[in-house]
DNA sequence: TTGTGATGTTACATTGTGTGTAACACTATT
DNA sequence: AATAGTGTTACACACAATGTAACATCACAA
C-alpha cells in the first residue's frame, strides 16, 4: 500500500504479526529478558511471555542459562532451508565464494527491501584486515555501492523511495538531489558503480547489477575494500570480475543478455 | 511433559503455534500451492491463507512467480542471527571447517532433539564425490554415528527415549536392544563411536562427543566418508581429529576435562 | 529492619479477534 | 455442460487472546 504491491492489511492476524516481531526483536538483540523485550516492543509483558512460549517450546526460541531469550535451532534449520529456497541465494553462493577468493576482498548482495539496501549473503576473505559484512544489515540506498540498485528504476519510482533528505555519512556522500541524479544517470550508462568512501571513509567499493528475467534490477553484487590496498588497475579487474559473474547469476536466473 | 521440561502448554497461543507449523511445511516442501500446504498441515485454506498473508507482509515467507510459497528473506536473516546467537554453532563453526579440510570428508554437528538426532551444522568438502549433509535433517538415535548420543545417558533415560521397535535401516543396523545396550556401553568406554554401514550401506562413520558445562552430552561431531577410500589407518585418524576438536569446543562451552 | 522498584509469573473476566461456514470467480479437466 | 480443482471474499458467532490486576522474588538503598 505504500510502495509496489504489500498484500491486504486485512488478512493480517495480530498475533502472529507480534508474535514475529518479537521474533524479530529477538534476533536484533538476542539474550534480552522479558520485561526487556515487552518495552523494546511496546507490549505488555504477559503478552509477550505467551508468544516466547509458544514459540519456545517448538524450538524457535530458546533460554540461555541466565535466562535471556535467544533464537532457537528451529530458526537454524529454517535459516538454511531458506537460502537453499530463495534462488538467488542458492544461484549466488558458490559464485560469491569464487568470486571473493579471486579478489580477496569481501563480496555481498544485497537487494531493495522497499527504501533500505539488505544483505542477502555474503564472502569474507580470511585475511586479516577485512570489510565487516553483515547478512540482514540495512543501509540506505543513496550511499555507496548501493545506488546501483536505484540507478535502473523508473525516475518517479527513485523520488518516491528516497527521503527528502539525504543522510551524510562521510564527507564523500552525495547529498544533492540532482547530483545524485546526474551520478545514477552515469552509472546507469557505463553499468556499474564505483563509490570511494560514501559509506565509511576508508573503503572503496564497486558495484554491479543482477537481472532478473524481466530485465529489472533484482540485486547488487559488490566488492569492498580498504582504500590503501586497492589500485585502479585492481578497480578495473574488480569491474570485470563482478560483472562476468553477475552476468552468470542473472542468465541463472533466466535473463538474457 | 513427555521426557524433560517442556513449558507448560496452557500457554501457547494457537494462532501462533499453526503459523509456526505453517512455517515448517514450507521449509519441508518449498513452493506449495496455498491448498496444498492446507491439505499437508489438516487445517482450512482460510486459515493457511491468512497465515501466509501475515507472513508474507513481513518478508517470512515470499511466492515465487507461480504462486507458490517459499520462505522469505526475513528467515534468511534471522537464520544466519541464529547461528551467531547459539553458542554451540558459533564455536564450532571455524572448527568445522578446519576439521573437515583436514579430514576432506563431511563432517557433521548433531544434537538430540528429544527422541532423534537432529543436524545443526556441517561441513561438506569440495571433493566430487562426499556425503551429503543436510541442516535440519533427522535421524534414529539407534543407527549410527548417532549412538554417541545415546551412549552417555542413563540406562533409565534411553528406555523411555528409544521406540518399542529398532527400525532396521540396513544390514548392519543394530535391531536388537541389549545389544545396543552393550554396543553403547562399549562406544561410553572407548569414548569414540565407529559405524559401518548402519544408516547408508556404503558409508562409515565416526563420532565423538561434544561436553557441556556440567559433563553431560551436548551434542556430537561426527565424520562420515565413502567406506572404499577409508583405510583402518584414516578411522584412527579421524578418531584423534575428532576428538581434539572436540575437546577444543566443549572447553570453549566451559566444560573442564 | 523495611521500603521501593525492578524482575518473572499466574489468574480471570471481557471483548474483539480469529475462526468456520458458505459462497464466489476461475481454470482445467472430463 | 459438468465436475473438480484452484484462489479468494464475506460475515456472524464463539471462544481465544487480551488487559487488568495481583502475587512471589530479588536487589538495592534508606
Amino acid at each position: 500500500m505504500f510502495l509496489e504491491s504489500v498484500t491486504d492489511k486485512k488478512y493480517v492476524i495480530q498475533s502472529v504479526d507480534t508474535a514475529l516481531s518479537v521474533l524479530l526483536e529477538v534476533s536484533r538483540e538476542p539474550g534480552q529478558s522479558l520485561s526487556s523485550l515487552a518495552r523494546n516492543l511496546g507490549e505488555t509483558k504477559q503478552k509477550t511471555l505467551r508468544m516466547l512460549r509458544t514459540m519456545e517450546q517448538r524450538k524457535f526460541i530458546q533460554r540461555a542459562e541466565d535466562g535471556g531469550y535467544n533464537l532457537g535451532n528451529a530458526i537454524l534449520v529454517l535459516g538454511t532451508s531458506a537460502s537453499t529456497q530463495i534462488d538467488l541465494v542458492k544461484l549466488a553462493s558458490p559464485v560469491l565464494e569464487t568470486l571473493g577468493q579471486k579478489m580477496n576482498e569481501t563480496v555481498q548482495i544485497r537487494i531493495r527491501d522497499n527504501t533500505e539496501a539488505l544483505c542477502i549473503a555474503k564472502f569474507e576473505p580470511s585475511r586479516d584486515l577485512r570489510v565487516h559484512a553483515v547478512v540482514g544489515r540495512r543501509r540506505p540506498l543513496h550511499a555507496g555501492s548501493s545506488k546501483i540498485l536505484l540507478a535502473f528504476l523508473s525516475d518517479n519510482l527513485i523520488a518516491r523511495i528516497l527521503p527528502d533528505t539525504l543522510n551524510r555519512i562521510t564527507g564523500n556522500t552525495i547529498t544533492n538531489r540532482s547530483a545524485l541524479m546526474r551520478e545514477l544517470m552515469n552509472i546507469r550508462k557505463q553499468g556499474f558503480c564505483i563509490s570511494h568512501g560514501e559509506v565509511s571513509d576508508q573503503l572503496v567499493s564497486v558495484s554491479v547489477p543482477i537481472f532478473a528475467v524481466d530485465g529489472s534490477v533484482l540485486a547488487a553484487l559488490n566488492v569492498a575494500a580498504p582504500a590503501f590496498r586497492t589500485q585502479k588497475s585492481d578497480l578495473d579487474r574488480f569491474v570485470s570480475l563482478l560483472t562476468e559473474a553477475a552476468k552468470g547469476i542473472s542468465r541463472g536466473l533466466g535473463w538474457v543478455g
